[in-house]
DNA sequence: ACATCATAGTAAATCGATTTACGGTCATTA
DNA sequence: TAATGACCGTAAATCGATTTACTATGATGT
């Protein structure tokens, strides 16, 4: 049990550098924002002497003058959601790069909380708020901003009353590549195991499916959809379900990997090989998508790439001063692996 | 497509509400600080302008004066990590009581990213700092501060080399707790399948396992212990490993929920009941312990109050000035559930 | 030789709070 | 009546940077 009396450590300022540099504080903070017209000789003298104090500039000094702490906001509604992490990494991506950092705060999907941590977030004077959601239909939109007004961006979830850019993934497209990448290999019997009603992406996802098969001029046949909650236990059940039909479907569709392991451990009790026996495509590339026996084609959810995105959007935003109300949408990638494959 | 320029905002300073309220800025500034000799009427006067202007105090300003921030950072090595959440959160409660915001970073392992979120942490004059990890014997503790020096609490890792406070969870003795119960039960043949052994909790609760087991008199065997991953896959092949000895055990110690999930359906496969016909006992306290068939018995690792004393000792740290190098070992909890019983 | 201009550097104001030291009131006491 | 002291309030310095406006110097062009 050691004792650390901590020293009451003279911060060191630029005034201390200038002085010992010799020249004024003004110059100093030149060569910190490399501001032009102070001759090398006099920069490598200062550059000397900030590291031999030891010299950081206090970042609250600066954000009190300039306005800006160079930080961003991300409220998010499921800190531990499984989509939550890959976006929140897009975000720091583009923030870092542009010497922004992130101030993460979870809300547990409370409003109150929500609200309080803009608050503080505002009093910090930050310069920018991602809000970060699962989004369903019908629950209405994060509340406006409390005080002030701030560069805002929605990420996953978006709203139209607001004149605040929002970034979804573009579901339909998704289902599109999965749906056409089935009646490629050959199957023209396509089931659906799909998430809750409650989810836009569901909707979404079933008419990007719809509109394929239509396309290819296959009719759409309610009886090989199905659709319940978004994890194992449901794909298990309903694949089971779709497969005792009486003309079963020769290929699958799940609107999340985990409905897809589910199902293929339903498919694995029936003594049905994938992809020999029947094709199966999940959705989202969730990690454990390519560990599977076989390895899961799927639809990549392109998460790391709305959170770039939300980061640039509200980058440009802070640097503007102007933002529009656009939702953008972005595209899903496919991602060819074993469970499916062409039919004879 | 709407477009919005933002207004230029001009902030509302101290200065506005005192010309508002008729006092001087030290007269707002001695309300808002709740400083004593400033009449009843003169400060509802006050009070009203500051939210008749709609008033936030700048906290940068207010930070560059009294130097604190009062926010405190918590720098974790894997913001996915299972256990990282929970700890997260009993850190911000008793932050958020004392009026201090958590600024999160995740690392990603990477000591490099540790090094450059401390040094931005710092820059921004937090008060404090947390640094969570899982740890591993052998594996070095965290790098030491890299400049200037702020308390720091150590937390699901440990340090003597530091003065500096360590929280790790009372591994032995949850794992007395849960041998003790199987004992109590009336088992006497006690499987135990525990995690990789470059893990320390490993060491410490086999140690706890055995030690109660040699205080009960019963000898210590080692054809009882098995040792994997923490997973699901390693809790059910070892557990069949176990059954299929000639003498096989009579109850299992699972050092994981997830080990413990695994060596269940490795029972009912060898078509054996929990807890007719053996009992089962889990480590951790995991969300799916509880909807386990049947519910698991398990000892829980104190994870949120880890995070809570965690705040605690870095709040006192930061007001006192001082820290000790102690190691606080936070005492498990029993939890009892259906999947263990008294045997006849 | 003189005006012009590019370059280097500085003094001082500023950002928005807190805090110290001090100046009035007014009632109480000697 | 004068001194004392408890209250209430303010002026001004301060925290650590940035930035504007200005001065000085030397080079250039004519």
């Amino acid at each position: 049990m050691k004792y650390k009396k901590r020293t009451p450590v003279t911060k060191i300022t630029i005034q201390d550098v200038a002085l010992a540099a010799g020249v004024s504080p003004a110059t100093v903070s030149k060569v910190l924002n490399a501001v032009p017209y102070v001759s090398a000789e006099t920069e490598s003298r200062v550059r000397a002497a900030m590291d031999r104090l030891n010299y950081r500039p206090s970042s609250i000094a600066r954000s009190l003058k300039i306005k800006s702490t160079s930080t961003l906001g991300l409220i998010t509604n499921d800190l531990e959601g499984v989509f939550t992490m890959s976006m929140m990494r897009g975000v720091e991506e583009v923030a870092t790069q542009q010497g922004f950092s992130v101030f993460l705060c979870n809300s547990y999907g409370e409003a109150e909380r929500e609200r309080a941590h803009l608050l503080v977030l505002m009093d910090k004077h930050i310069d920018g708020v991602i809000l970060l959601n699962g989004f369903r239909v019908g629950e209405r939109p994060a509340p406006a901003l409390p005080v002030g007004n701030i560069p805002v961006v929605y990420l996953f979830q978006y709203t139209h009353e607001l004149a605040v850019p929002s970034i979804i993934p573009d579901d339909f497209g998704g289902a599109v590549m999965g749906t056409q990448h089935l009646l490629d290999c050959g199957h023209r019997r396509i089931g659906v195991i799909n998430g809750p009603a409650n989810y836009e992406a569901t909707h979404e996802r079933l008419k990007g499916y719809r509109q394929t098969l239509e396309a290819a001029g296959i009719p759409f046949d309610p009886a090989l959809i199905r659709a319940g909650k978004w994890y194992e236990s449901s794909g298990y059940a309903l694949a089971h379900e779709l497969m005792s039909q009486p003309n079963p479907p020769d290929a699958l569709f799940c609107m999340s990997d985990s409905l897809a392991v589910g199902a293929m451990s339903a498919l694995r009790e029936r003594r049905l090989r994938v992809p020999d026996d029947i094709s199966i495509v999940g959705f989202d590339n969730r990690a454990f998508a390519a560990h599977q026996t076989p390895p899961l084609t799927t639809v990549l959810l392109p998460l790391v790439e709305m959170g770039r995105l939300a980061g640039e959007l509200l980058l440009q935003a802070i640097q503007t001063g102007q933002q529009t109300g656009e939702i953008h949408r972005v595209p899903c990638q496919f991602i060819q692996r074993a469970s499916t494959r062409l039919t004879a």
